[in-house]
RNA sequence: GGCCCGUUGGUCAAGAGGUUAAGACACCGCCCUUUCACGGCAGUAACAGCAGUUCAAUUCUGCUACGGGUCACCA
């Protein structure tokens, strides 16, 4: 066989030499040590969580070292390709601060700029490289046509499926599918040129002479020191259409761009003994690979399962859906990331995550459980720490989507909203209400008329003469500028004048001696000022509320009692 | 079924050939407290199993079990 003559039978149009591409894609100019990482999703209309995980890694890789972070699309399947979809991705890495230096940038109109001198970074638009490197390969006899079709494949596939459930004869039906990929091995100049003048369409697939028997040694920066077997699948180059499949992209894209370090699921790894063949076959240098650990959620049966696109949590979108604040995620994604990060983050609570020395030895390598609890507690914390300007500015611009009634409200008196997040807020040890921004309305909007209802059922199992008693006491000793420790003496000469214990101390001492203790009176007020049991400070409460609001409030439940 | 990866408390995890095997979340109890939310203190709880190497192994090696992944003209 004429290798060099069954080539340009195959790509007559490829008259680029391998020199010229090489020639425009230089070796990068970057400092020692700096590594260059890409983000390779598939526009599929969302970001995984663990896409999400892995660009995280490729921009703190690659801006920790001085180095390049590129954004590639690989829309090299046609058929899943979303309208979009990449203006999605976009938007999401630019939600959560993930910033990139080459790919496809959004304007503020909305529309796309390619960035960048190592392009087409959309692998649609990067054919004719790959087919120069497909002639090439062809030409040195380590890629052939295959003309077996799709249908003939799949009926066999078919019957490897039956096999593959009954668990027998498994071998029997792959080897058959093998034979059938196998056939254009052996095909003759003439037999191909026969096929190509009816027009029929083929694959290229690469000649695999490795043996399976045969284990070579791998490091993974993650998951250490592998054992792989050489590749003996004569897997496919080039679709029919002429579009690559994601391994010979994966090798030409990154041998071109020149990526350092690749980061990709572990669920790359079963494929590994091909890439390892094609960079071999292309004479290109591979790069160092980061498989990440795959996250993982409970199923139904308490098993664990790779987390899919229909679990809550998966998308990045979904946490918005849900109410969680980005930082929030962030900073949970961060945990996962790097086990130290909380640490260090607890010590360094005034730095950027951009400051933390992330290590790659920290990632871990095997596949962790996604916790909801723990993300709780982390936002908890988060919001906690943000004041009550920002809480204000963030919830709003979620509410504004997710409920407009409670943003109008608020946005309707901004000084009462914030003067209200600023409950507790700035101190070491400040409130934790909030986990969600679903949290809000229900943590506040007492505050305001429309939503303040009163629920009795804890003044239930006191006298109501002594709660009517206790509301006109305090209605005629309030004064709205008094110090919270003078209003507190006020409501503890109440409890006195009633019979309950001012001093707590004393009521759990002796318990039977009183109707009951300040503590009880502080509920009655909290109940008409409230509507509930539990609130914030009630001091603070009055405070925002205003004299006449709090006053209107007690009389209101003291005339239905 | 073949191949590959993984396995330290319920969860996330640190760790090193010799440790009382960190810490965080969750849980439990106590303290603080006018409620709530915080905060403080203590507690329950782990190296999958079996061999081998070694004076010594949870740490190194092998096997087994279990879990996960993968086996497309999808990425």
């Amino acid at each position: 066989m004429d290798y060099q003559a069954l080539a340009d039978l195959l790509f007559p149009d490829v008259q680029t030499t391998i020199e010229e591409v090489e020639a425009r894609y230089p070796a990068r100019n970057l400092p020692e040590g700096a590594k260059v990482t890409r983000f390779a999703p598939s526009p599929t209309g969302f970001v995984h969580f663990g896409g999400m995980y892995q660009a995280v890694v490729d921009e703190r890789l690659a801006h920790q070292s001085n180095g390049v972070f590129i954004l590639r699309i690989e829309d090299t399947d046609g058929q899943r390709e979303i309208k979009g979809a990449v203006e999605a991705l976009i938007g999401t890495l630019a939600d959560y601060g993930v910033s990139y230096d080459e790919g496809l940038k959004m304007n503020a109109d909305g529309s796309l700029t390619e960035v960048g001198a190592y392009g087409p970074y959309k692998q649609s638009q990067r054919a004719a490289l790959y087919h120069v490197y497909a002639k090439k390969l062809v030409a040195e006899g380590k890629a052939y046509p295959c003309f077996t079709t799709m249908e003939e494949l799949e009926e066999i596939q078919e019957t490897d499926k039956k096999a593959e459930i009954k668990n027998t004869d498994w071998h029997i039906a792959a080897e058959q599918k093998r034979a059938a990929m196998l056939a254009g091995r052996n095909f003759t100049m003439d037999e191909v040129k026969e096929h190509l003048a009816k027009g029929d369409p083929f694959v290229l697939r690469i000649l695999a002479n490795g043996d399976p028997e045969k284990k070579t040694k791998f490091t993974d920066l993650v998951k250490g020191n592998l054992e792989v077997p050489e590749n003996d699948e004569d897997f496919v180059l080039l679709k029919s259409d002429g579009i690559p499949t994601y391994h010979f992209a994966h090798a030409v894209d990154d041998h071109l761009m020149k990526t350092t370090h690749v980061i990709r699921g572990e669920d790359w790894l079963p494929s590994l003994p091909k890439h390892i063949m094609l960079f071999q076959y292309l004479g290109f240098k591979m790069p160092k690979y980061l498989h990440t650990a795959q996250i993982l959620k409970t199923d139904e049966n308490g098993g664990k399962k790779k987390l899919s696109k229909r679990d809550m949590g998966a998308k990045m979108e979904d946490y918005r859906q849900m109410g969680y604040a980005r930082e929030a995620v962030w900073e949970y994604l961060l945990t996962l990331l790097n086990s130290n990060f909380e640490e260090w983050h607890a010590q360094n609570a005034e730095k950027s995550y951009l400051d933390f020395p992330f290590n790659i030895k920290k990632m871990s390598a095997s596949g962790c459980l996604f916790d909801f609890t723990k993300l709780n507690d982390v936002s908890k914390n988060v919001l906690s720490h943000m004041t009550a300007d920002q809480i204000y500015d963030a919830y709003l611009e979620w509410a504004v989507e997710f409920d407009p009634d409670f943003a109008a409200v608020l946005s309707a008196s901004p000084d009462k909203a914030k003067a209200i997040f600023a409950i507790g807020r700035g101190g070491k040890k400040p409130r934790k209400d909030l986990c969600t921004w679903n949290d809000v309305k229900p943590y506040m909007s007492f505050f305001f008329a429309p939503y303040f209802t009163v629920n009795q059922t804890p003044l239930a199992k006191f006298d109501v003469q002594d709660i009517k008693a206790a509301y006109d006491a305090f209605l005629s000793s309030y004064v709205y500028t008094d110090e919270m420790n003078v209003w507190f003496d006020k409501i503890k000469a109440i409890a006195d004048a009633l019979g309950y214990a001012s001093d707590m101390k004393a009521y759990k001492a002796s318990p039977a001696s009183y109707k009951g203790s300040v503590a009880d009176i502080s509920m009655f007020l909290r109940v008409a000022v409230t509507g509930r049991e539990n609130a914030p400070d009630l001091y603070t409460v009055m405070q925002i509320l205003g004299d006449t609001e709090t006053r209107q409030r007690i009389q209101a439940l003291s005339n239905t009692l």
